[in-house]
DNA sequence: CTGAAAGCGCTTACAG
DNA sequence: CTGAAAGCGCTTACAG
């Protein structure tokens, strides 16, 4: 049995093309009988207007794109879900595209999402690729970044204080008497660049090195390939022993969370022997044992910029550029290194 | 400026619109000096091809629908991506929906992707919703449930042996010496009824507690409203003084994590005084400290049955219901409880 | 390979 | 409210 369409609808119902149209987009000038009688007739025939046709034949369609790495990682699962309860909220679907790190399918993504025609892209991915930028920017349709991308008449840029929140966190490690700084980081493409997002980390720590200007600091960075948790891990094997540390930042906490078993594995207790501060806020966090001192990123006004900047009136200017603060949520797994006996 | 359409490349490049089609579909048909001049007039004005009017114009789609309850509880997040990744492999493409536990929300996703002709359709929640089941069986939609949902000639459920899982764990729990349970679940809706992947879980925690015969076991069950890990804290808070016990299972392992918080800020340790027993086996289980004891549902081993049962040719009929094993993972949170002193 | 044409299933003025 | 008609931007036979 072949779909049901809008004529069959209106043949059922004895009304003609328009009414049912009519019903269907709630446009007040119906009677409620003819109404009833349509809805019945929807009801018996099991009709589902045509998604394409539909949005072929209308206007505007009040679509928002997301974009983002990879829903594993719980920051990204926590602000696509964040963007997408706004979005409900004032009328907007949502458009969900999970590009794996990879800039292939980021580019494939934003093509896909052009052609849908959406009123905004929000392009939520630590990777990036200038071609998908480009077609972006190029297509007038509004962007919102997440520190990466393309500046453009129609594109925002929301700066994430990253370096600040690096900043707080080194800060923090010294003020509370640590010397020996580790720093994990990850990437988690093989062969790919650093991640801009990472990079504006690593800059933070630097500047926050420098900033310090503590005379006897030791700082050590480490990179590991991989994703998340077993990065940090593998992180962890490879400095011990090698170079002594009595604080470790992890680039992430889903990095943070590697480094937990990494050292609690080998039987190193935090913050007693070593401090460890990670970066999101991800909602785990503060259920780890001890619960983790980290940066936070805040989700629900992440979510608003991006929203806002998106369905911001056509005439209207989109701000070039915002910023988003972040700061530092001390916990249980920070604490003054032990005296040396 | 307006969008460019199929006529102004084909215009620009100076050949017809068969011959831009062809190439944007990638048929073999078109001479390369062609091909390519229609590439650089693509590339000049911009162009993407209207999704709408595409897949309005099409036959078949190779679309996938996928909804899950929520994001921010990593098994759903990780079965998604499994799921996406899967299918794009096989060249379908997957429209992911969101309920956030809402049965109108549901229902709404079914509606939508329903009228977005997709080839199949995953509905991988834990709340449901009669009308939505209805409405997905109604279409003659290839549909994959997860425990829940309507038999039908073209739907499969997969039945996660959550009971199986949940036996396992209590037995775990009483071979190893373990006399007092607590059972702790949530309810991630208010009003809502008991989900029935919940409710699986307390059949084989009855059922196990049956079949183990222990004359002096002792089980204590608390619900707690709200979702994932505060939950779990809140049992803690509840449970703690007012009845006795030696272990807990946890119904998810989002709200083990809220019942490591709950028993470690109050000084209990795990396992040497409380085990815990989630259920998931979601990434970060391993990473806890201690590492948690869980029951694994294999997610690469899911997304394979759901993707193969959408993707079966028309003709063949469908398995009506498949089994997915679980199994438990024992790590360093159960273990005998200590001796009465 | 090309070109003209039909058709996909809706929405939207517009005249009644 | 109704009905006939145009149009959304593609794909797909089909005759050349």
């Amino acid at each position: 049995m072949a779909r049901a369409k809008i004529q069959d609808v209106a043949r059922l119902a004895g009304v003609s093309l328009s009414t049912v149209s009519a019903v269907l987009n709630n446009k007040n000038v119906v009677r409620e009988a003819t109404r009833l009688r349509v809805l019945e007739a929807i009801e018996r025939l099991h009709y589902r207007p045509d998604h394409y046709a539909r949005n072929l034949a209308r206007r505007s369609l009040r679509v928002i794109g997301v974009i983002v790495s990879n829903l594993q990682n719980p920051f990204f699962a926590e602000t696509a879900q964040v963007i997408e309860n706004e979005a409900e909220r004032l009328g907007y679907a949502v458009s969900l595209a999970v590009t794996n790190f990879s800039p292939q399918r980021l580019r494939a993504a934003v093509q896909q999402m052009l052609g849908a025609r959406i009123s905004g892209l929000a392009i939520m991915t630590s990777e990036r690729d200038e071609m998908a930028f480009d077609m972006a920017a190029q297509s007038g349709v509004r962007c919102v970044y997440l520190d990466v991308g393309k500046p453009g008449p129609a594109s925002t840029n929301i700066r994430v204080d990253l370096r600040g929140g690096m900043m707080a966190a080194v800060k923090h490690l010294i003020d509370i008497g640590h010397r020996d700084l580790l720093f994990v980081r990850n990437a988690p493409i093989q062969s790919g660049p650093l991640l801009l997002s990472h990079r504006y980390r690593d800059q933070g720590f630097a500047a926050a090195v420098k900033a310090c200007g503590i005379p006897n600091l030791q700082t050590h960075i480490i990179d590991v390939p991989g994703l998340g948790a077993p990065a940090g891990e593998e992180a962890i094997s490879r400095a011990l022993g090698r170079f002594p540390f009595t604080a470790v930042i992890a680039v992430s906490d889903i990095v943070a969370l590697g480094v937990y078993l990494g050292l609690q594995q080998r039987g190193v207790r935090i913050p007693q022997e070593v401090s460890v501060v990670g970066f999101d806020n991800t909602n785990f966090s503060r259920f780890l044992n001890p619960p983790l001192t980290t940066v936070d990123i805040p989700r629900d006004k992440l979510s608003r910029l991006v929203i806002e900047a998106l369905t911001l009136p056509i005439s209207s200017r989109v701000p070039r550029s915002v910023r988003l603060g972040t700061h530092l949520v001390v916990r249980a797994s920070t604490a003054s290194p032990a005296r040396r006996s």
